[in-house]
RNA sequence: GCCCGAGUGGUGAAAUUGGUAGACACAACGGACUUAAAAUCCGUCGAGGCUUAACCCCUCAUACCGGUUCGAUUCCGGUCUCGGGCACCA
């Protein structure tokens, strides 16, 4: 056996025997339960980073374990090849997005075995091939012609510099990020999938997952926002009715105005006669659409000179134009109450609007002065509200839409905050849209016959506007119902329409005659295990959920959800650093390329770029993306330590939940103990293997050895598989280690512990360091493979103790121990404790009040 | 602004159901080996105090303030800071 550990060697080697035998090609038929492990699938930016090390390492090491629990294992790999990155890229270097998109594909895919990663290769999908999204296409036609997707208006970001459509991120500070002009908001018109119709469903299914986190069914539920409101209307003249919903019909006597989008319809006939408020609109335009901008900006507001009728006092009330009221949510009109709404306080304050109470609070007093957090709960009663007087929040709530319906003036309703989604997108690199426009039959969708719409793909985006718009081949088409001449629709899909639905297609992902096939997804679905970044908490996998449940209502999978348990992954966070352009434009700058200077304490000071040693600003620590240019290449480490020791220590840093902070610290210490492992085989292997201990008289040293072999693979078999807790896992194969390395091999029957304990070592380190593990069970036992054990099993009298160590405290502070036979009975482990000499010397002749006894652990005395 | 998390030694972290705070590592320091260095091995390692007979004992300490409990890193209320999401980054 080869003296020293050599990852390069052992790890092409053991790369090569998989791929050979084919090891993680999931088999069709099986006689053991499957097990579908899901990572999500990368966008191909470029590199890996260790965001990706972390989340295929984790989901390699749940499918590996479950290999050897005896799972069928699929463990697929794909790409979300669509995306506004590769546009840019594709201007910055005059390369089609396609050709740019393939070839990192091709480096990535490199990259991701030379991480070792147990992957069904045959399985890989690519989101941006016609095979993939003419399925996608097909959907849509059938949803298109169903109903569940319609078009509307919506607002978006424009540049009117380079007359293109913004997306959030290219919106900073309010301006262009190419152009530097000042973003507006437009009205276009927009596909959308009718979300909101599952909006009940896609809440109430959260109590079905179980094996979620808490913390995204919660984020999820809030987001979908079911309210329980009153919608009603104030009247304007004789029949001219203005909406509004509220959540807090209570209030609706202290309604001082009402506050109207600056698009909706009677702020526009206003301004008609009004240059001021025409100008005010035009005001509002000015901005991005992102609702963290708009809530957190300076709240605006002009008086449109209307008024309209209170529904219930009939009482005259003026209409305002408020910048923060939107028009594409809800009614685009809101009801104002400044002494029980916060935003409503601060703009009647600002615009010296009425305040007027109407809910009273037990031994509160009201005063417009300033905003008292009671003002706004719901736990007061109606004062100042004529006969609502006196009653609390349901009962006036009641009273008050009881009112309002007899009087045909407005109801109960349940509102959502979930909105329907929004899909098209004025862009080049995306699926098509797989609509036809013509004169007389107006949209059409393309027959199945004619999909797909393919994307052309050998183009170079020019940054004005969608490229396919001024591509006359392209939309230059015939009517498929009349035969006229018609115009392809040029606006192309939300990327996440293609992530929403990949999770199906790897069940099948060559299938030719639909998105699935049935057997195949009657086979695979639903997904086992998924796991990801918590960023996608929400999009993304409300999305996938909901696509779901548009294939089941298609009929082409069962079930009402996709992912029976999800594993959110915490971030790899690293600092940013930047340089302002003259133009303002940030130009960001990998940390590897700085130099960073620390205080006392390690804080950052000050950084410096190492090319040219001036100074660079520093950013926030956040998650590593392409855009900020934080990505740290795992390459490098691969190269210098191998994969094994990149898995390991990325394993090892901390839990799979936790957001990491990036440092490369430690790695070392990774690899050290990977050669520690090694050595420790090699001497034993040396000596000569032979048989694991199965039976025979021991000496205390080797029961506890085996001891706590047996507890190790005890609690290892539960991090893997229920904590999910690697890092733990992997300090208790060094805990192992460390005390391995004590033990003295004199005898024959110690050196069968040895082996014992070597053998249980690899296979439990396996699912982590794979590589390494397979090159020393070849040592161990010849003429085996590593992949086709089984997770090492239990032996219960290894378990035996007699005798535990109890803790003693007083008044909950420990004081001592104490050894015990491990039946020994509550009284006397009460009388242990009170003669014990630390508890005397507390006690100093004051009385014992109480002992408290907790079994196995611990015996408090109270004084 | 709203929603969801997190905060423990110099550093990454552990403590699984309210029961020994700091396992396992990294860094640092001391030693062994070596002509030397690397590698390796052994030891020390929260802060303060007490005692040098002793690694004996005591106090404090899990962001901050308060509460519940025999006992709180863990539960409750509040505050601060950091991270994620906010519908066109993916």
């Amino acid at each position: 056996m080869q003296a020293n550990y050599h990852p390069d060697s052992i790890e092409k080697q053991a790369q090569q025997d998989w791929e050979t035998r084919q090891v993680f090609r999931a088999a069709e038929v099986s006689d053991k339960p499957k097990y579908y492990c899901l990572s999500m699938f990368p966008y191909p930016s470029g590199k890996l980073h260790m965001g990706h090390v972390r989340n295929y390492t984790i989901g390699d090491v749940l499918s590996r374990y479950h290999r050897m629990k005896g799972f069928n294992v699929m463990q697929p790999m794909g790409w979300d090849a669509f995306g506004l990155p590769a546009e840019n890229a594709a201007m910055a270097n005059n390369v089609p997005p396609a050709e740019w998109t393939y070839s990192n594909i091709e480096y990535m895919k490199q990259q991701l075995k030379s991480l070792g990663l147990g992957i069904d290769w045959s399985r890989e999908v690519k989101t941006c091939t016609p095979e993939y999204y003419r399925w996608e296409q097909w959907l849509f036609t059938r949803l298109f012609e169903k109903g569940v997707i319609y078009k509307k208006t919506s607002t978006v970001n424009w540049d009117p510099v380079d007359n293109t459509v913004l997306a959030n991120e290219q919106v900073i500070d309010g301006r262009g990020w190419r152009s530097g002009a000042l973003v507006e908001k437009r009205e276009i018109p927009m596909y959308f999938f009718r979300i909101t119709q599952y909006a009940d469903e896609l809440l109430n299914d959260l109590d079905t997952l179980d094996g979620w986190p808490e913390q995204v069914k919660t984020m999820q539920a809030n987001w979908i926002g079911k309210s329980y409101g009153v919608r009603f209307v104030f009247t304007h003249g004789e029949d001219e009715k203005l909406w509004v919903y509220t959540t807090r019909a209570d209030t609706i006597m202290g309604v001082t105005f009402v506050a109207v989008a600056a698009e909706h319809p009677l702020a526009t006939r206003a301004a008609q006669n009004n240059p001021a408020l025409a100008a005010f609109i035009e005001e509002c335009k000015q901005g991005g659409v992102a609702e963290a901008d708009i809530a957190t900006m300076e709240k605006k507001g002009m008086d449109t000179g209307i008024k309209v009728a209170h529904p219930l006092t009939g009482e005259q009330v003026p209409v305002w134009i408020g910048n923060y009221v939107l028009m594409g949510y809800g009614e685009g009109a809101v009801m104002a109450v400044p002494a029980h709404d916060e935003r409503d306080f601060g703009f009647a304050k600002k615009y010296d609007l009425a305040i007027k109470q109407s809910i009273a609070a037990k031994d509160q007093t009201f005063s417009d002065e300033a905003w008292q957090d009671w003002y706004g709960e719901k736990n007061g009663v109606c004062v100042n509200s004529g006969k609502y007087d006196g009653l609390a929040f349901d009962a006036a709530v009641d009273a008050i839409a009881a009112d309002l319906t007899a009087k045909g003036l407005g109801e109960k309703k349940v509102q959502f905050r979930l909105r329907d989604w929004g899909i098209s997108r004025q862009r080049y690199w995306g699926c098509p849209i797989p609509i036809i426009h013509c004169a007389s039959c107006g949209d059409v969708a393309v027959p199945d016959d004619q999909l797909p719409v393919v994307l052309p793909e050998n183009v170079v985006p020019d940054g004005a506007g969608s490229p396919l718009a001024k591509m006359p081949e392209f939309y230059e088409c015939a009517c498929p119902k009349c035969g006229g001449k018609a115009r392809r629709e040029t606006d192309t899909m939300d990327t996440f329409v293609e992530s929403s639905w990949y999770y199906v297609r790897y069940a099948s992902p060559q299938c030719t005659t639909g998105m699935v096939d049935k057997a195949a997804s009657q086979q695979w679905l639903p997904v086992d295990q998924y796991i990801g970044g918590i960023e996608h908490a929400i999009l993304h996998l409300l999305y996938a959920r909901f696509f779901h449940k548009l294939m089941r209502d298609e009929g082409l999978v069962q079930g009402n959800e996709p992912f029976k348990n999800l594993l959110t992954q915490g971030m790899v966070i690293a600092p940013t650093f930047y340089r302002e352009e003259s133009n303002g434009k940030k130009q960001w700058i990998n940390p590897a390329d700085v130099e960073v200077e620390v205080d006392a304490k390690a804080r950052a000071i000050g950084a410096k770029l190492k090319s040219d040693g001036l100074p660079v600003v520093i950013g926030g620590t956040e998650k590593m993306s392409k855009s900020k240019n934080n990505g740290v290449d795992p390459q490098a480490i691969i190269d210098q330590y191998g994969a094994d020791t990149a898995r390991l220590f990325m394993m090892f840093a901390a839990p799979p939940e936790q957001s990491l902070e990036w440092s490369d610290s430690g790695v070392e210490g990774g690899f050290r103990f990977l050669k520690r492992v090694w050595k420790a085989a090699h001497d034993h292997v040396e000596q000569g293997i032979v048989v694991a201990y199965s039976g025979g008289e021991l000496d205390a040293a080797a029961k506890a050895l085996r001891l706590q072999l047996h507890t190790t693979i005890q609690k290892i078999d539960d991090d893997y598989g229920r904590r999910k807790t690697f890092n733990t896992a992997i300090a208790a194969i060094m805990e192992m280690l460390n005390a391995l390395a004590k033990f003295p091999t004199e005898t024959a029957v110690a050196r069968s512990v040895v082996q014992e304990v070597l053998e249980a070592v690899v296979l439990l380190l396996s699912p982590i360091a794979p590589h390494i593990s397979d090159a020393l069970w070849v040592e161990l036992r010849p003429g085996t493979v590593l992949f086709e054990q089984s997770f090492p099993k239990i032996d219960e009298a290894a378990l035996v103790q007699d005798e535990i160590e109890l803790v003693i405290q007083v008044n909950g502070k420990l004081r001592g121990s104490v050894r015990v036979a491990k039946d020994t009975d509550k009284a006397t482990l009460e009388a242990l404790a009170v003669a014990h000499e630390a508890v005397q010397k507390q006690l100093a002749g004051a009385a014992v009040k109480k002992v408290i006894v907790v079994p196995g652990r611990l015996i408090n005395v109270v004084m």
